[in-house]
DNA sequence: CCGGAATACTTGCGCTCGCAACCTTCTTGG
DNA sequence: CCAAGAAGGTTGCGAGCGCAAGTATTCCGG
């Protein structure tokens, strides 16, 4: 139990930091910034919504919002599907990883100094370990087909 | 930074299902719930608003509103405080430890199962030490005279 | 080939909550 | 004793986001 307020306590302060620096310097959320960065490290910079959805902090209806927001920006764009109508595909422009690639540091030293410079390694290493397994049960990566829409 | 992405995404998907949970079965959010046992734990059920927030999740605005709420339901009560007219108490009432204790095995449920139950009791150990730490910055406990107050 | 179930996303609605500004009440220096 | 500033809470405003319902498309049994 001492481990669930930690864990909730911990996570607070730590997002609450991030969140106001990456904010003021970068006029970025952090759910933003981690779409964008999720985007850049998928094929070829898209991802279909769920995807992201399942593997982001968000539930659908939520990302639906912030990829507005992102399009609105100019950072993402969304692409149908041609075998299958129903999905779209959020996918990163050019301006998009810029901002990503400019965003980075700041986020980076942000992790950094509030909570890896706070732990030793041993500790972030077991925190990797144990909560890790919580972030792949809801999708078990189903194979779907990658290529089969412009 | 795979501690960092364990970190936010466990601790989504946890507190999603505690909520859902907390708030079908009880009607009550989880910070409205963190805030009752926080109080009943106290000396005299009862906390300075200030307290409260820095030991919360919640900024002090983000407190004063729930509080608000809890008013209106009826499980706490504010009271001022005699020696300086500033500082408002939140006091747990009768009705809100009731509720506490209604809410109490929910609660203990769920963080059983989506929490305690995944994790082998090292595991839960380490993350408790790791980052019990920050949890404790803000306030260094200056000596409030705690009984200063009807 | 057709109608119902399932899937993928989107929207209406409402609540929560953070930031910045505000008011009130102590405290402190002159 | 009286400003000037700090400290404790509260509110105006607006953004974010979850739930449930809705729409569009695909899948499947008969």
């Amino acid at each position: 139990m001492a481990a669930f307020h930690a864990l909730i306590r911990a996570h607070a302060r730590v997002v609450r930091m991030l969140e106001a620096e990456l904010e003021t310097e970068q006029g970025l959320s952090l759910p933003a910034y981690e779409v964008l960065a999720h985007l850049s490290e998928a094929p070829d910079r898209r991802r279909r919504m769920t995807e992201l959805a399942s593997f982001a902090i968000l539930t659908p209806s939520g990302l639906t919002r912030l990829v507005d927001k992102l399009v609105r920006d100019g950072l993402v764009e969304r692409q149908r599907c041609g075998t299958d109508a129903r999905v779209v595909y959020a996918a990163l422009t050019d301006a998009g990883f810029a901002r990503l690639v400019a965003a980075y540091p700041t986020h980076l030293r942000g992790v950094r100094t509030h909570l890896i410079d706070r732990l030793a390694p041993e500790q972030l290493d077991a925190i990797a370990e144990a909560l890790g397994p919580f972030t792949d049960d809801p999708l078990a990566h189903d194979a779907v087909p990658p290529g089969d829409c412009l």
